[in-house]
DNA sequence: TTCGGTATCACTCAAATGAGTGAGTACCCG
DNA sequence: CGGGTACTCACTCATTTGAGTGATACCGAA
């Protein structure tokens, strides 16, 4: 059974090409091309396709919103972004989006049918460049600029699990009011006055 | 000029066949391979390796922590995750502490020399299923699978920038007492029952 | 029109929390 | 040895919070 491909791009050159290009190929059926992403819902929903590939840049709604659009009409369907940006910016929200794959437009013809078979395989087909970023993006390690003590993270990390003063207590085996003396002591540190500021605080600036 | 290669794993016989096998091919130079990495700071410094491939299970240190001491001593190595371990717990741990790809060791020989090739050429050689993995850690779609109202996700997201049930009335301007039945109402539907378990969940599921 | 959901508000009560103050022990480092 | 830091614990006090109960008003769907 052929794998269905939408494609959507607003360069009609381009989108024609590679849709002829895929026609070629008897494992792939080219489903459906459009210069927009308006529709991409409706269309999705009629026409079922196994693999979308989208570009970003499109007038009216951007792919980024096409992804959306997409993903929640029918979230099996795999959608891979086919794009020149390499922008974090836009890169990132199209991850958020629900993109299954992010290959730019550089990318050689038999690479682009390798990351269809690999998105239909389970995969997540990225270009180099981009596969870096992504992992980067990972990299922004515990900065404790706090100064909070060892025993003050190992109370923070109950915190932000939900644990009251009296089960922090309990699970680190010191006294009800020592917990609380840590707690103040670590709300001081991060010039916050509530569990829950110190909660948000944490989470948001990746202390632990 | 060959790419340096060192390995770290304490499975000797696939170590010495992996590096074997490395030795085979011109383009690579073995210049070590240990089956643990309690020295990978001292070895990284002298030996000064372009690529390490990481094992994530040896006694004493574990690769993650392998993975931080080379990327802290030199960080323009590329480390590559190489295990059995598909465990989400584990590759993150090895994402944040550095590591600039991740195979799986079921990936055969030829898409290793690929990997390395690749992490040279400034990618993240990644194992389809990790990719995936990868990519949908970022999908913050709000998934409101607990049903919260309009109103109820503007109390959350305010609750969760740390204010008071008083100060959520204030800046929503309704009574300090119907903020905290939104409150109460949230709390039952997360099925919390604290204001910082509630924050916990939220941000930990990505609910808003 | 009735019913369900949402949003609003009020009252009570026990428990938890934040803030302040003070103090003892242990350890490392100079 | 002395000083600093971390960790521990106790007590008070006002405020906040979670939980329970009940009520009113609006709106849209059945």
């Amino acid at each position: 059974m052929p794998i269905r491909i939408i494609i959507f791009d607003d360069n009609d050159k381009l989108r024609e090409s590679l849709a002829y290009l895929l026609k070629t190929q008897p494992e792939y059926e080219m489903v459906g091309e459009y210069n927009n992403c308006k529709e991409a819902a409706t269309i999705t929903r009629v026409y079922k396709p196994d693999v979308v590939l989208m570009d970003i840049d499109m007038p009216g709604d951007s792919g980024i919103n096409g992804v959306r659009y997409v993903k929640e009409t029918r979230p099996q369907t795999s959608v891979i972004m086919y794009t020149v940006f390499e922008d974090d910016e836009k890169l990132f929200q199209c991850l958020c989006a629900g993109a299954n794959g992010y290959l730019l437009k550089q990318t050689p013809p038999q690479k682009l049918f390798d990351g269809i078979q690999e998105v239909i395989a389970g995969g997540a087909p990225m270009s180099p460049v981009i596969a870096r970023k992504v992992l980067n993006s990972f990299q922004h390690g515990k900065s404790n600029k706090y100064f909070l003590t060892p025993r003050e993270i190992e109370v923070l990390h109950l915190l932000i699990k939900g644990y009251s003063a009296k089960m922090i207590a309990a699970n680190l085996d010191i006294s009800f009011d020592t917990a609380r003396a840590h707690l103040k002591n670590i709300y001081q540190k991060l010039h916050v006055n509530s569990g829950k500021e110190a909660i948000g605080k944490a989470l948001g600036e990746h202390i632990v």
